[in-house]
DNA sequence: CCATATATTGAATAATCATTCAATATATGT
DNA sequence: ACATATATTGAATGATTATTCAATATATGG
């Protein structure tokens, strides 16, 4: 018999992470978000709980697309090339939007992950997810021939997240796009049979 | 005639720098400041201007340290040995320091660079400044075949600063020092001869 | 020791913060 | 159409925010 929940709770979701992103979690209010959602605050505290546990469900949220861009990448033919495409795809999104928002992800773990447990453990799910990624496509590389047999598949990805992790960070500065491709070129030597 | 600053200026922002390094701009309250600083808020007012006006000073203050630090690191002998010490450098304060605060320029990038603009531009200048570091010290190891002559000093240098700014911020979320280790094993296996 | 310029004090300000809640409205199952 | 469980509303809460300023204290140079 109850009375159903009126707006679309993931729709509007995405409002709040798109201003956690862009924002932080402190210099978003949730005045910000109640007038950004365009809701009043009752029906944001029963439907998301309050501040942090809003932030959280974002943070889940963000992974959620995450995994979507994954699957993505894994359309492109070459073990080799998605890898190269991933690091592309931070590269492009630089120059073309004029307010980059840089990685959810860590922009979380640089601002809360230090005193937050809880974001600390999604912002190291996602990193070894993203390694994962990385590890599993250079061991397919080399078996194609496509990078050299003799690198260590396991060293190399922990050496290219925190590689990708710098690239999102400096993102946020606008960087000259030929700092980064410059960058990304070591990279693609790195990965050469 | 007048009266003299009761205190010692550069002595308390320190302070200040310490408190915005740990916990970010919007973490930090003005109280939170006055609090650590043993002083009225007219005081602070007087001697750093508003808030942002501090942060600003602290910014430069943390620029100053970075420039010890790199004065420090020309001690050692070999230059590719000042570049892995400087990444060594970061791993150990992951390791010895339970509370990692990173790096407080990177941590402004990612708060508050993107919107605004004379942060944007010391860091800027601040990553111009190690990236300068890194091309020197390849330079001078190729030409004492401590480095492959192949490879491209400017190039490398730029890759290496993102692979750093990684560390640092991946610092941030207590990963296991094996992880950084790894990662440090391939730049090693880069400079290679 | 005096006059003065400035530092220090700390209460006060007004804005903004996250959050609550009683009143009201309205889908829902019968 | 009715009863009811829950959603929505929006004003109110009290805490915290950055900042100001009149009153007071005190180094300073003469």
């Amino acid at each position: 018999m109850p009375k159903e929940t009126q707006f679309n709770v993931k729709e509007k979701l995405h409002i709040a992470l798109n201003l956690f992103w862009r924002q932080g979690y402190h210099a978003t209010s949730m005045n910000d978000i109640k007038e950004h959602m365009n809701l009043n605050p009752g029906s944001i505290y029963s439907a998301y709980g309050n501040k942090r546990e809003l932030y959280l469900q974002c943070l889940n949220l963000y992974e959620d697309n995450v995994d979507r861009l994954f699957e993505n990448l894994r359309k492109n033919s070459s073990p080799k090339g998605r890898i190269l495409q991933l690091f592309q795809s931070i590269i492009d999104e630089v120059t073309n939007s004029q307010d980059c928002q840089g990685c959810f992800m860590l922009n979380s773990a640089l601002e809360l992950a230090p005193k937050d447990r809880e974001v600390q453990l999604l912002v190291d799910k996602a990193t070894l997810k993203m390694r994962s990624f990385f590890c599993e496509e250079i061991l397919k590389a080399q078996q194609q021939k496509e990078v050299s047999s003799q690198v260590d598949a396991t060293a190399l990805s922990k050496m290219l997240i925190l590689l990708l992790f710098g690239m999102r960070v400096r993102s946020r500065s606008h960087p000259p796009q030929e700092e980064l491709e410059s960058a990304l070129k070591q990279v693609s030597d790195l990965l050469s049979p």
